[in-house]
RNA sequence: GUGGCUAUAGUGUAGCGGUAACACUAGAGGUUGUGGUCCUCUCAUCUCGGGUUCAAAUCCCGAUAGCCACCCCA
């Protein structure tokens, strides 16, 4: 007979099912903050001493801002946005990117009347309700900074420089620039005419998707990865060739610039940004690899805006930024296993027996720290056992045990972890005891 | 939003129709107040819901989530 052995449910099938964050968030855990940390540092100091300030925005603003600055049409405000009706009946909308919030504070704070121009730089979490896959999240975190007040093209090339600058020292060396410039409006939707001209010729010649978007947005045609329609493109007309003076020799000289900082950089004509703002010239990084792949998953992007500080209701303001997606290039990172992760270093580890032993380690505790003593300990723990091997995990160099005995003298024992050797010394004179093993 | 793949302890995996295994991690313990090795024990009914079957982690359907592609972007 088998034997059947007796089923006692300590769940109720299907009772407790775990509450899930939403689709497409995640936590940041402990145990990556380095990583964080790393990138944040890095990209704030760097700004810092370029001489950007630090400015934070709300996460949510009204959704207006972004339809008119990020551009009705775009894919953002069409479909990704994550907007609601507040109990009072105002429209918001979490932020989908840094850039509209910035320039909208520009405006409401009076930077036009500030020493011109005006540097900022911000970081925080951005949303876009997409569907989720790698490097693609519905929360994700921007590093930006934007310059507002300056036409002259030397700043299109220092921005990019700054921005290169960081990936640089976030050891991304090989993360390739890609740079063009999509003109002003005035020659942008010349050239938008032309290409939409061009397309209609050979529409039979194209994938089905591509016939439907040529009415919306004819830019998008240019990187279709359809055979037949990259043959198209290859022989389409370029918007390089359609600038008007202005434009035009306002990229030459940004390319100008940098060469004269020997900085390298891909001349990509099919580059387009998904946002209206951009004016002129735009640039993103992507990192090394096969470009089919490094063009998934640009690293951050940015450009020249100058219109958009007036199109929210400010002065005319020419403008440019940059933004990176700081999950992707921690992932960049990780991949490239650029960096270590830093042990935890702890001095003393404190360890207590009994009740009176648990009270006087509390107060122990906070002596050590205010003496700059790094000290962990397990408080909580109740045997000395248990403590000790705590103890060991930290790698503490000595233990500081308070039994019962230790607590009723007012002494306490000081364990060298690697030898094993205690010496029992009076509680008034720990800090000092320790300080000189310590410095051994 | 559309299509494909996946879903087993905290983590990584095994099990491929007869009622869960291994490694690591974590917690407790191996007699009196002493760690690192070693040993013992504990922690999942297999994402959720439904169906087929005498029997389901294993097959089917649905939901959810993750991944990948399209799209777009950071």
């Amino acid at each position: 007979m088998p034997r059947r052995k007796k089923i006692v449910p300590k769940k109720v099938k299907g009772l407790k099912k775990p509450l899930q964050s939403p689709k497409g968030v995640r936590d940041i855990l402990p145990n990556e903050q380095y990583l964080w940390d790393f990138v944040l540092n890095t990209a704030r100091k760097i700004s810092e001493s370029f001489g950007y300030g630090k400015i934070e925005t709300p996460i949510f603003e009204n959704t207006t801002l972004f339809e008119r600055g990020v551009g009705a049409d775009t894919d953002i405000v069409e479909k990704e946005m994550y907007s609601f009706n507040t109990l009072g009946g105002d429209n918001l909308t979490l932020r989908p990117e840094g850039t509209a919030g910035v320039a909208r504070a520009f405006i409401q704070n009076g930077m036009s009347r500030w020493p011109q121009p005006v540097k900022l730089y911000y970081d925080g979490p951005m949303f876009r309700h997409e569907s989720p896959q790698s490097g693609r999240l519905r929360e994700f975190h921007h590093f930006g900074f934007e310059i507002l007040g300056e036409q002259s093209s030397i700043i299109d090339a220092q921005i990019i420089y700054l921005a290169w600058k960081i990936f640089n020292k976030l050891g991304l060396k090989n993360a390739t620039v890609q740079i063009n410039s999509i003109g002003c409006l005035t020659c942008r939707s010349a050239y938008k005419d032309l290409l939409t001209d061009y397309y209609r010729a050979k529409i039979s010649k194209l994938c089905p998707d591509c016939r439907r978007r040529l009415a919306r947005n004819p830019l998008r045609l240019l990187d279709c990865k359809e055979e037949k329609c990259m043959q198209v493109a290859a022989l389409a007309p370029q918007i390089l060739d359609c600038l008007c003076d202005d434009c035009h020799n306002h990229f030459k000289s940004v390319l100008e610039y940098l060469d004269s900082l020997e900085l390298s950089y891909v001349l990509n004509p099919n580059l387009v940004r998904g946002l209206d703002y951009y004016t002129k010239t735009v640039f993103e990084i992507w990192p090394a690899g096969e470009e089919e792949e490094s063009r998934q998953s640009s690293l951050g992007g940015g450009g020249r805006y100058d219109d958009l500080v007036e199109l929210l209701g400010g002065e005319p303001t020419p403008a440019a930024g940059f933004s990176f997606g700081v999950e992707r290039v921690i992932e960049e990172i990780k991949r490239l296993d650029l960096v270590k992760k830093p042990k935890i270093v702890r001095q003393v580890f404190l360890i207590q027996l009994g009740d009176l032993a648990r009270k006087k380690s509390l107060k122990l505790f906070n002596t050590l720290m205010d003496s700059r003593i790094l000290v962990a300990e397990s408080l909580g723990r109740g045997s000395i056992k248990s403590q000790l091997k705590m103890a060991n995990k930290f790698h503490t160099r000595f233990s500081l045990i308070i039994g019962q005995k230790e607590a009723l003298d007012d002494t306490i024992i000081i364990r060298d972890m690697d030898s094993g050797m205690q010496e029992v010394v009076a509680m008034e004179k720990v800090v000092k005891e320790v300080k000189k093993r310590l410095a051994k």
